[in-house]
Parts: C-alpha cells; structure tokens; sequence
DNA sequence: TATTAACACGAAACCGTTTTCGTAGACCGT
DNA sequence: ACGGTCTACGAAAACGGTTTCGTGTTAATA
C-alpha cells in the first residue's frame, strides 16, 4: 500500500521547502529552472496530486455542487440530474445528490448536512410534503447565507432565488386543443391532489382550453388521485361515469394505468379514446400503443439549472454587485405518437 | 446576509480562546459550567455549525461515499443507488455521484477527481468499455492507495475487492428450465454483445438450461444486439427465421421490443410466445402485457454494497487486520406475470 | 568598492477544526 | 509558608495546501 504523498513529503525529499514545492508545481516564475524541474519530475513520479480537501479549506470553494430531489427512481429526474451532472463536470464540478423521499425533515437534514461546507450551492426540486406544508424557512436559511440556489420543476414563489420550470400551463393548454381540434367532446383529466405545483399549473391550462372553446367544466370528468396511486377500483369507475373521449394524464404513469383500463373496457385508442400524457419517459416509448406526450425536455432543464448556479457561484467570489434572480422556461413540446389520432 | 460563525468568531466575542470554545460545544469535563453554558448559548443563538471541509481535513474522513455508475436514467442503476444513498444517509455519509456513461475515460477521471480526499470509498459498476479493454489499473490504484472499494453487478476477477452480484447465471437458468417444464421447444435467447459480464453469465445459464434437459443449442434462436440497440430489422427477421415459442431476454428493454414485434407478426403471448426479461423495472411491470421478468433486487444491492463498504471505512481507522474481501450475492428472484403461461 | 536590483528561495500566516500539553490560580494539608 | 493537587483554561501543533512578504546571494551598475 503507497498512500498518498503530500507537499511535506516531496519537501523533504528534495530538501526545499514547502513553499518551494508548491510554487514550482504551479510553474511559479519565481522559482529556478533546476528546481522546477527537479519537483515536477518527483512529483510525477510518485504521481502527486494535490489534496481536495485542503485546497476546499483554503479556497473556500468545494467545487461541489448538491442537488435535492424528491426521487431517484424516477425517469424525469433522473433526467434532470443527467443533465445537471454532465454539465457540471464538464466545468470541473462534483454533484452530491441527497433524496428526499418527498419528506419534508429529510429535505431539511439534508440541506443542512451539506450547507455546513460540503457544498458551493444547491439544486432542488421540492418535496411534495413541503409544498403542502408551505415551510421554506431551510431554503431561506440558506440564501441568507449567501449560499447561491437554483430551483427547478417544484418550485416555489416564496423564495426570491433562481429558477428554471417549464411552461406546464401552455403546455396544458396547446394538448387539450389540440385534443378539441380534433373533435373530441369529453376530454377527461386525471391528475394528483392540488398541492403539488405542477399539476395545478397543468389543470389551468386544461381549464383555459376548455373555455377557450366555449366548453364546460364537467367535474365528472376530472379525477384526482393520490401520488402513489394503486387505487384501481376508483379509476375504473370513473371510466364507467365520465364516458370521456380523450384523457389527459399529468403523468405517464397515470396515463398507461388509464389506457390499461380502457382497453380493458373495450375502448379502443385513439379512436374512442384518445391519450396524452406528460414527462415523455421510457413508459411512453413502450407503451402499446405508444404514447403521446408532454415532453419536459428534462436534461435541458438540469443544463440550465447547473449553468445557473454555477454562474452565480463563481459570480460571488468576484464581486458584490447586487443580487438579481430569474426564471427560465422551457418549452416543453408535444411528442405525438399512437394514443392520439394524427394532429394536423 | 450573515456568513457562517466560526469558532474563532465565537471565541473573539466571549473572550476566551478557540480551544476552549470547541472544547465547550463537546460538552468537555474540562471546561466550567458557566463557561460551557454561554458558549453553548451563544453557539445556539448564531446557529453555530461546524464547518465539514475543517473536520475532513483534520480526521482524514470526508464521510463521503463515491459512486461511479454507467447510466443514470436506468431504472436497475438508480434502484441500486437508492439503496446505497438510504443505507449510506442513515450512517452519515453522503454520496458523491459521478456517471461514466460507459465510457473507460470518464470512468478514469472520475475516480481520479473522487480520490483526492473528496470521498472516503468507491461503490461502482464498470462501464462497458471498460470490460471490454479489460484494463482495471485504476481500480488497481485506487486499492493500493487504501481506498475501500466496492464493486457491484458489473464486476471483473482481476480486481480484488469487496463485491455484489446477483446469481445472474442460476436465475437464467431457472427461467429456462421453467419454460421447458412449460412445454416449450424452441427457446431463443436475445442478448448483448458478450464483454457484458452479466449477459454473458446469463447466457451460461441459459446453456445449462438446455443441456441439462438435452436441447441441442441452436445458434439460430440467439440473437446479439448491440447495447443501444435501435435494430428493429435485425429482430423482425430473427422472428422469422427462428421462430421461438419462447424467449429469455437479458434485459427490459430488449424483451419489450421483442414482445411489440412478435405481437405485430400476428402472435399471442403467452400462448404462441412466452416471454422472460431480465431487470424488474418500471417497463415489466406496465408492459402489455405485463411481463415476466427476472428481479435483481437492486435496492438490497446498494444497501449491501454500502454496508459492505462503510464496514470497510470505520474499521480501516481502527487496526491493521489484514485484509479479506468478500464477494455477496444475491438471489434474484422470478416475478411471474402475463407473458408467460402459469407455472406450476 | 559600495549600492542596488534581480533572482531564488524560505518563513510564516491562513483556512477552521481538534487535541495534546502546559500552567496559572485556588485550595488543601502540614 | 510551602509543596502538592485540582480545576479551568490557553498556547500551539497538526491536517495539506496557497500566498504574501522577507532575505541572502549574486551580478550589474555607478
């Protein structure tokens, strides 16, 4: 076993000192050409690398970033983080990741354990018990620190800080059109309980185009059901009640739940039923038939997040000028595949 | 915004020295009640946090695991990662997570990056390029630094280190066996190219299967694909040609793709063509119909591999024993659904 | 020859902790 | 009054680097 070997080390080796050692690795002008060389060479030799750790104590920058998610088995952000990974080391950046589980203490834990140091800044998707809590007092901790955030997909106004979301209303809004456009009458949403921000986005879009086009709202034809949905009898039923000729799924798991349903009842899609769902994932490619959906462009949101954050973590260390935030959005765009009869 | 306090800023503001402050906070016998009193108050009050990157560079231990994985938009990858993070979270330690994409470079400098301090040990999978240059000099390296190392799922012998597999062979095994005691004759394998450590044990098992119930092997019912396999004509003329009446697959994907194939060619699964994959993800489960598929267990894996590997950490500090590693494995476990016919 | 500038390097502070060791002062006993 | 023992605290080293500043030697200049 050959640990690791230090700057002391080398020093006292080659009898220089330890400021020598440092300098000449950096091709300091202040040190000879024989010394240099003579360091470097050593160094090579037994493969020096300079420690992290202590170049983090110095700096006061770990080249660290921390990413919060609510789920990792989970395809968009699985996705999201991708993104935000590849960026990130593309800049030299490190990305620790903590779950939440959509638990609000575990949200608090975790950004406490690595606000402490571990850390240059955050990027996080919020839990689903924090936003129905409505308690952001761990996210203001941290800006007040100084401690730069980026928010993404779950966020939240209460929060002055930077963020990126795609346009879920619009989003919303343009598939139910298109689903009207289309001739279809009894469009159908299914969708979770409204504290989880997206889905309320998403529901408003599907008001707006509804009312657009001089249709009433029929709460018949909208389900709301619990995030973790096993609840089969209750989506069954409501096949049976709504009658609905197009449905629109705030997520793909939903989505192949329901045309698993209907396909159960006969229904064929897309012609007496048609289907969009949102978060284009693995599930839509396969599905049978292959599903249309809300493409969240993912990976994109991760590269802007990191490139976000990191901006403004190497902005910090420049200068003070005062602190600005913004919000990006992404377009999210419609991937139409065999659950929706061809658009024009 | 207010910066985070140090001890040295405590110590300034009650006058007394650094040394005393730390030993306060620990509740050290050394110092007097009332001193030990205000300093906790005063550390209570400013929300005194020790700083992590101070403590790492002091103890040598960052309390930080590194993972190092192919792909993470792969259900069985962050399976496994959730089981690490929740083991690895519930003992202190976070995790630094890098992705190699299945790249040997990536691979290389990740590790290099990870090793300087920034992680007390290493839990990967090797990348595909790596298994197929078969050049492991930097797990090499990173052992003989003293870094713990774990390896799961994609393993190799040259290396010796803690590991945790599945019984890859004994479960493809068992899922041909059963399709034979079923009544079937013709059972093609499809599989991946063979640098790929688990399609290649898969593929020993599915061997045995046959020679054990005196089924010559018949190349023409194997197909190889490539891993990103986008190949559609390459499978559509396998069916034709081999004609299965049933097929192992050493992944989801594959077997989704072929079930989607066979349907279109007219075939009832399970009746015509039973189907078995490889990996219980979120596509087995919601296919259609559902399917067959071999678990891995990814969740007991990670927790496993962290267990393993954390166990290794905290007693490195202790004692020089010298070293045993341990290979683990784990049973998977067949979950029966609709693409097969019932077993008995 | 005395002055000075350039060169090449070392000492030391610093980042924020922990921990060992030393010691001033109070108190005890004789 | 003196030696000894606690008690309660501080000084300093250490972790592994970076960086500022000082300085001895040499060579160039007046």
């Amino acid at each position: 076993m050959k640990p690791k070997i230090t700057l002391k080390h080398i020093a006292r080796e080659l009898d220089v000192s330890i400021s020598t050692v440092s300098k000449a690795l950096k091709n300091s002008e202040e040190i000879g050409r024989d010394t240099k060389e003579k360091v470097q060479a050593f160094a090579k030799l037994y493969n020096y690398k300079p420690n992290n750790i202590a170049i983090s104590l110095k700096n006061k920058r770990t080249k660290n970033i921390g990413v919060i998610i609510p789920d990792i088995v989970h395809h968009f952000f699985t996705t999201v983080f991708r993104g935000i990974e590849k960026y990130a080391n593309a800049q030299g950046y490190n990305v620790i990741v903590c779950v939440s589980d959509e638990a609000f203490d575990k949200e608090v834990i975790n950004m406490e354990m690595l606000a402490n140091g571990s850390i240059d800044g955050f990027i996080m998707a919020l839990s689903g018990e924090t936003q129905q809590k409505n308690d952001f007092n761990h996210l203001k901790e941290i800006t007040e620190q100084g401690i730069p955030l980026v928010l993404f997909d779950r966020v939240t106004d209460e929060i002055q800080c930077d963020k990126v979301i795609i346009n879920d209303m619009e989003a919303a809004f343009l598939a139910v059109k298109k689903l009207i456009e289309a001739g279809r009458k009894r469009i159908a949403l299914v969708t979770t309980e409204d504290f989880l921000n997206v889905s309320a986005k998403r529901a408003e879009g599907y008001y707006m185009a509804l009312k657009e086009n001089g249709i009433a709202i029929d709460h018949g034809l909208i389900l709301k059901l619990p995030y973790q949905m096993q609840d089969e009898i209750m989506s069954e039923k409501f096949f049976d009640f709504a009658k609905p000729d197009a449905v629109l799924c705030v997520n793909e798991i939903f989505a192949i739940k329901c045309m698993r349903i209907a396909q159960k009842k006969g229904y064929r899609i897309p012609e007496d039923i048609a289907f969009i769902g949102f978060t284009d994932g693995i599930l839509s490619k396969y599905a049978n038939p292959t599903l249309t959906s809300v493409d969240q462009h993912g990976e994109e949101m991760g590269k802007i997040a990191a490139q976000m954050l990191i901006e403004k973590i190497e902005r910090d260390d420049d200068q003070e000028v005062e602190e600005v935030f913004e919000t990006k959005i992404i377009s999210a765009t419609m991937v139409e595949r065999d659950s929706t009869p061809k658009f024009s």
